[in-house]
DNA sequence: ATAATTTTGAACTGATTAGTCCAGAACTAT
DNA sequence: ATAGTTCTGGACTAATCAGTTCAAAATTAT
């Protein structure tokens, strides 16, 4: 009897994500929001609590659909450790630098304008980030058991700095897109590991 | 015959930085501004012109009165060129760390709100990150002649190198506030000048 | 058709926003 | 004292903001 929904939530949650990514949440208003979601206000409040609830769901979307995959996933596809971290980094740079928008990582974006004040969603960019170290710490551990970096290096010192690095080279992308700045810092960070 | 300025601009600007950096560019109101700055709403447009010009002011009067002292003088002050590199490392990691608010770093929380869809705020970042590369790449200069790092090192891309680990360095310091982490980090990165 | 449910649109609240304007107070130098 | 200047406080736009409410429309299953 009851009628089914007849909009996609998750799709309605991706793009308001973009939204926040693009715009930055205080700058962001609420018609934004229903306008790129394509829903009404009443929807919205009824499907999402409040735009400040919608943007912690944003968070959490962005650590699952982008961050878990564009790391761990890439890694694992790829022929060896080092090739698979390289390929992140790559790939980083790539987002930064192709045609227009710009919009450089979410979770820098948030970190920058919400944090620390907004406690809620610094824990959930804390978690995006925690994901991205982990990532690399699986990768890394795997590459010193196969030998592939020395066995005195520390994996999880390791996994953080690569975290780190990753979002120094996405601000310093957003602000000064340069392909040739880009590859010199990757260079650099990769060749840390040898 | 004229009335002297009453108030200090410079002072004034001072505090507009504080707020700003605190709280970021769009939740920052008029009222928090004039309150911190302790002038009427006439003085502010009189002296500043808009809020939008006075953030721009605030981000000139950021790398001239902190990103600058902060790197080159730290630098300069040094027995070395690498204990200096080291110790802006340390001082951004301690001014994370230390009690309470944890605001970051101002270039990085500017980038992460209003890059790049405000553009002339994002020049003004671009120019306080260069100047970081530049205090870099004259201390490494230096270090590369006298012999402390290896003379087929690039200062240029060593300096970006730099120049970004320190903002990643910031944006994860900011969010995860973990003295361990932030270490780890920083060994890291100064190893690889090694 | 009828009942159950989702969705909409529009009206509305109450607060806040950046920015303008101006009369008058406060202050200084002559 | 007077003229010249700075600064203030308050009134004022005109717009926008997040959020609430509700009747009506739309859709589905029976």
């Amino acid at each position: 009897m009851p009628r089914p929904r007849e909009f996609d939530t998750q799709d309605a949650l991706q793009k308001a994500m973009g939204v926040f990514w693009a715009q930055g949440y205080q700058a962001t208003s609420l018609q934004d929001l229903t306008k790129a979601m394509g829903i009404s206000k009443s929807s919205f409040y009824d499907t999402f609590g409040s735009k400040h609830e919608l943007f912690i769901s944003a968070i959490d979307h962005y650590n699952e659909t982008i961050a878990k995959p564009r790391t761990a996933a890439v890694i694992a596809g790829a022929a060896c450790v080092k090739a698979g971290i390289a390929a992140v980094f790559r790939n980083a740079a790539d987002s930064v630098m192709e045609g227009g928008e710009n919009r450089g990582c979410f979770l820098n974006n948030c970190a920058g304008e919400v944090a620390p004040h907004d406690a809620l969603a610094t824990k959930h960019l804390a978690a995006g980030i925690k994901h991205i170290e982990e990532a690399f710490y699986g990768a890394l551990t795997m590459a010193r058991d196969c030998g592939e970096i020395d066995p005195w290096r520390e994996p999880r010192a390791l996994a953080r700095y690569l975290a780190a690095s990753l979002n120094g080279l996405m601000v310093v992308g957003k602000v000064r897109p340069e392909r040739e700045a880009l590859e010199d810092i990757i260079g650099v960070t990769l060749a840390a590991l040898d």
